[in-house]
DNA sequence: TCATTCTTGAGTGTTTTACTTGGTTATTAT
DNA sequence: ATAATAACCAAGTAAAACACTCAAGAATGA
C-alpha cells in the first residue's frame, strides 16, 4: 500500500491546473509557490503525468502545463497511478504466494481492501474534486 | 496512509489463533512457523495485541495467546490500529493545515477516502475472514 | 529444576521518501 | 542575436520508516 506525499501532490497540483486552466498553461513554479510543494519534486512528478498522458507541456515564456483532457475525464485514481503509487496492500500484490508459496490467510482480505479503495480513486474525477463532490459521497459496504 | 506488513501480519496471526483456538492457547512459535512471520517481530506486535485487549496471555509450558473476546467482536480495524497503523491519508491527519496552514485542496479527498477504509475495516470481523465472508463483498459508492 | 513461553528493550541493515543540486534544451519576446 | 523563461533530465542525499535481529529476563507447568 502505497498513498504518500506523492501522490498528494500530484493530485493537488492537478486540482490546482484544473482550477487555473481558463488562463492558459500553467507554471510549475506558479503551483509550487501555491501549494506549497517543491519546484523540482514537481518537476519529476509531471515528468510521469505527462508520461501518462495526462498533462500536455510547453516551452519557453508563456509555456507550462494543460490537461490533457477535461477534467471530467481524469479520475484521481488515473493520477495516483501515473505517479506510481500502487493501491495494492496485499504483499505478493496478487501473485497469491504471500505466504511460501501459498496464499497467506489474509489474501482475500486485502484483495478486498484494494478493490475498495481502486473503486472509490476511480469513481471520483479531477472536476468531482474541483467541484467539492466528493464531500457528499455515501458508502455502503454490504455482505451477501 | 500506513497499512504494509505490520498490519497484514498482525491480522494474519490474528485469523490463525481465530482458527485454533479450539485447541487451546497459540503459542506464536506455532504462529511463526504456519505463517512464515519472524518470532521476535510477532512478539513484537502481540506486546500491542494485548495492550489493546485483543488478546490476553498465559506464561509456560502450555500457555501462549487466545482470542479475548470472540472473533465476531474484533474487526480488522481493531486489529490494524492495535498495532499502530494508521489509515489516514492526510498529511495534517485531520487538522486541515495541509499547506501552510491552510487546508490543501485535495483535503476533503482524501477525508472521504480514508473514511472509506475506515468503514471498510470496521465492517469486517475476524469471523467473516475465518468464514471467507469477505470475498462476497458488495461495494457500492454513490455521489449525493 | 528445567524447559517452555511470554515479556521487554535495544540495536541494525536496508529501503523508501522527499527532497536538493546542477545542469540542458526548447521557446519566446525584445 | 540574446536574454529570459520554463520545461526537461540525472544524480545525489539526509532522514525516516521498515522489518526485522539480538539479548536478557520473568512467570509457569511438568
Amino acid at each position: 500500500m502505497k498513498l504518500t506525499s506523492k501522490g498528494r501532490y500530484a493530485v493537488t497540483a492537478m486540482i490546482d491546473i484544473a482550477l487555473n486552466q481558463d488562463k492558459g498553461a500553467i507554471t510549475l513554479s506558479l503551483i509550487s509557490e501555491r501549494q506549497g510543494i517543491s519546484l523540482s519534486y514537481l518537476e519529476q512528478l509531471f515528468s510521469k503525468l505527462k508520461k501518462a498522458g495526462l498533462v500536455s507541456s510547453a516551452r519557453g515564456p508563456g509555456g507550462g502545463y494543460r490537461l490533457s483532457r477535461s477534467a471530467n475525464g481524469i479520475s484521481i485514481g488515473d493520477i495516483i497511478h501515473a505517479v506510481d503509487e500502487s493501491v495494492d496492500i496485499r504483499k505478493c500484490g496478487g501473485a497469491a504466494n504471500c505466504n511460501g508459496g501459498e496464499e497467506c490467510l489474509s489474501h482475500e482480505l486485502w484483495t478486498s481492501l484494494s478493490f475498495t479503495i481502486e473503486t472509490f480513486l476511480k469513481s471520483i474525477t479531477l472536476q468531482d474534486v474541483v467541484d467539492n463532490k466528493e464531500t457528499n459521497v455515501i458508502k455502503q459496504v454490504n455482505f451477501g
